[in-house]
DNA sequence: CCTTGAAAGTGACCGTGGTCATATTGGGTA
DNA sequence: TACCCAATATGACCACGGTCACTTTCAAGG
């Protein structure tokens, strides 16, 4: 389960995520079947298992990466000055997160150290939501009534709301957007 | 699946609930199987499967009937004057919530219409949240700048965030009820 | 009563995630 | 080179949710 020793044993580790990989890239992550990667990486379906406790493991691991880009890219732009930018910044983020119902429901299962005892990628990528988060909220025009990391959180909280009550309603990315637009005014700016 | 129009259905229905609460009540929400539930009501499965969707469609059933019965509870008791008396009447429900990890990532994933089409128990429970929150937002010293509706997604926004986080760290009630009151507080009366 | 069609119920069967006793392999040691 | 044991791999097997072609029961109309 942890990073194997041999060789071997890392390759086939790297064979079983490349399957999978191109799996998903197929037909989606709801449809990925254990079965299906393992005939495809050319082991044994009890291989799988001792490399992934379970599928969710892997799938945390596939989401956990892609989240993990996502994040470097808004890395690399610059720090939003409002809330509209801040917003703009988030979407490409909650475009993959809501891309499908499964994907949505498998990172709030894992956004915690949660279901797993040791902490895995997908819950590691919203400390660094975090972190990022709060870079922004000292250097932008935000409310400093109350610290930054308390702000941050109710953004992490705001982005989730928004996602969710993006599978309830006639769903387009527009308006989960604005959503979310009105939220952080709420949040980040007050005017009481 | 929509309610049955024959006695005999009624009936047997009445069974399967019955049979089910009380196996939760003897192992908990988790550990319920199927074929316990149809083993004890003494129906076949294929008869459970005509009567709920599938297993969480009898989950959204047991829990939302829970989640009523506190949400009635808590109307009884009289609305709450600041931050820390609201907080206080939601004790009993964030307690509930989080009895099972199980229990909570059910809720999430019934909280809206999402998997779902016809909206269930569980979603119709956060109607009626909403709406002891606008009327509790309207009442008391809570900031104005903003909409109650708006308010009172908030409030739900942070009840989610708060027990979600007490799942990852140590979690003891007390912790849980201390990061909602420091939300809250934020969220409800900001000082700019 | 009898007939008849729809509602309700049945249980053998299937798909898929996950386990475990056993076999194979790799690399360190004498 | 021969030996050994821990790491790795195997696949038959199990658990459990869910399906479906078929049977039984109900009640309305003749």
């Amino acid at each position: 389960m942890a990073e194997p020793v041999q060789k071997r044993a890392r390759e086939t580790r790297a064979r079983l995520i490349a399957a999978a990989d191109a799996l998903v890239a197929e037909r989606g992550f709801e449809a990925l079947r254990v079965e299906e990667v393992v005939l495809r990486a050319g082991v044994a379906k009890g291989t799988f298992f001792s490399h992934f406790r379970d599928k969710d493991a892997l799938m945390d691991q596939l989401v956990g990466a892609r989240i993990n880009g996502i994040l470097d890219e808004i890395e690399a732009g610059e720090a939003p000055r409002d809330v509209d930018e801040m917003v703009a910044a988030l979407v490409s983020l909650m475009r993959f997160m809501t891309c499908e119902r499964y994907v949505f429901d498998l990172i709030l299962r894992y956004s915690g150290a949660a279901a797993v005892e040791e902490i895995g990628p997908i819950a590691r990528t919203f400390g660094r939501q975090m972190d990022i988060a709060v870079g922004w909220l000292h250097e932008g025009p935000f409310r400093r009534d109350v610290p930054a990391d308390l702000l941050a959180e109710g953004v992490q909280a705001f982005l989730v709301q928004a996602m969710a009550l993006h599978f309830c309603m006639l769903h387009s990315d527009q308006a989960m957007r604005d959503r979310l637009a009105v939220y952080l005014r709420a949040w980040l700016m007050p005017a009481v």
